[in-house]
DNA sequence: TGTTGACCTTGACGTTACGTCAACATTTAT
DNA sequence: ATAAATGTTGACGTAACGTCAAGGTCAACA
């Protein structure tokens, strides 16, 4: 039986054959003249037996002394593969579990692990950002405008990122005091403003005086805006950041 | 920062670093005079990024994608991820349970699928042939004996298999004409010993008449012997087998 | 100033189980 | 006789590095 026959009748390839023959896994019973590997029926019985444990995803190696070692242990050999199949299992158990996560976190933008830190934190703003605005921003300033906000806080440095929730936390505080004071076109207002401009301008490309006198509109327009100002600061204080920020763009 | 700096920072090693230069995936901000790699703050976060998915066990080519196609869906990426490790992990458990068949098959001498064909089926006659008589024929003709036999067996090519199951069932057809002839000493009769022989002689490897007709006996004394050709041919038809061939053996 | 040692570079081989040519020999069919 | 099928060996490619090897660079110390 010449090597297509028996690639025939057991379905591999004749590479795959004569790459057993290379490894000493499968030889053939002889070669003619021709130099062709002749095979006998042993032959077909042992490649039998080395498919079933290359289908139980055993190295060739291991096969091999398995189907050529004359005492070798096949008892223990499949146990110790199976303890091997187990560990590989949880640890795919244990991505997916991780990669589930981070697919519900992108989705619903929930509260990350320590873990994921740094990274996770700029992934997920990048995508509360799509979901919750992304759509009145793109009717609003089309599909660029979003995409390259998008793409500079991914390219962002962590220290930037940091500066960035200072500035924040900056704004946050000044917007407290001009609420207190009680004039959005006062000079305090018009500071708040500008730190609201310049945190912007951290994932804004370009930016405009009516650019961001319509997001200030959102602001007081759209509930999530609304939210996020007044859980942060005080109620009522996206309606006088809003202010704030009319103020300062139409000056 | 040099390369060690940022593989001891980071963990990984420096060929690592250099193999993600080479690919494209992480180069360094610029290279020195020297021909250094100097690496700055960026790429510490887009390599961090980077381990982030490497960890979740994606190739670095579509890690390449995520971090550096400024519009690439990560999403989808990360649910066909997690679609491949789903059908990877459904792998692992059919192999687990195959395993587990297996090594069950090789402890208990179960009753094997379908799927373990030809080679289980082969194991799985060695195995009972051990159970059932193993100890009895060890008593009377040692271990030898009965090793080699096993072996002759288990190296038996798949025609010779068909070839002796043929064989059974000649010898089945030609009891029953003898059976129905009446005498064990007929030439028929003479005839059903001589095909039990050669069906004995597939798996022994010395024959003589004393052990055959050693064998024999245990036809009609062992009741596991007694059912096997009562069930497959006819009652009484282990007994009139024995009675062929102590007539044959004696002859 | 010379030298040592730490650190850097590129280049290349090894790993696993084959797939996929390529160049050439042989057998089989027309 | 010739074309088609089938055989051979040889070599490269794959994924993600580990592991030398040969040689350049840099800071420190005698």
């Amino acid at each position: 039986m010449k090597i297509n026959e028996l690639a025939k009748i057991s379905g591999v390839s004749t590479r795959t054959l004569r790459y057993y023959d290379e490894i000493g896994l499968l030889s053939p019973a002889m070669k003619n003249d021709a130099g062709y590997r002749i095979y006998s029926q042993r032959e077909i019985d042992l490649l039998q037996q080395i498919l079933f444990y290359r289908a139980l995803d055993l190295k060739l190696e291991q096969i091999k002394d398995i189907i050529h070692a004359p005492n070798f242990n096949v008892m223990n050999a499949l146990k110790s593969h199976r303890q091997h199949l187990l560990e590989k299992s949880a640890m795919i158990q244990q991505l997916l579990q991780t990669v589930d996560h981070t697919i519900h976190t992108l989705q619903e933008g929930t509260i990350m692990s320590n873990e994921e830190k740094f990274k996770g934190f700029k992934e997920q703003l990048i995508q509360e950002n799509e979901e919750k605005y992304g759509e009145e921003i793109r009717t609003r300033y089309g599909d660029e405008t979003v995409d390259a906000s998008n793409a500079k806080l991914r390219g962002m440095t962590e220290q930037q990122f940091e500066e960035m929730g200072q500035l924040e936390q900056n704004l946050f505080a000044r917007l407290r005091e001009a609420m207190a004071d009680g004039s959005p076109a006062s000079e305090i207002g018009n500071e708040v403003a500008e730190l609201h401009k310049r945190w912007l301008m951290f994932s804004w490309k370009d930016y405009s005086k009516e650019a961001h006198a319509g997001l200030a509109a959102m602001y007081v327009a759209d509930e999530r805006f609304t939210a996020y100002y007044d859980e942060r600061v005080a109620t009522g204080a996206a309606q006088f950041l809003h202010d704030c920020i009319v103020a300062y763009a139409t000056k």
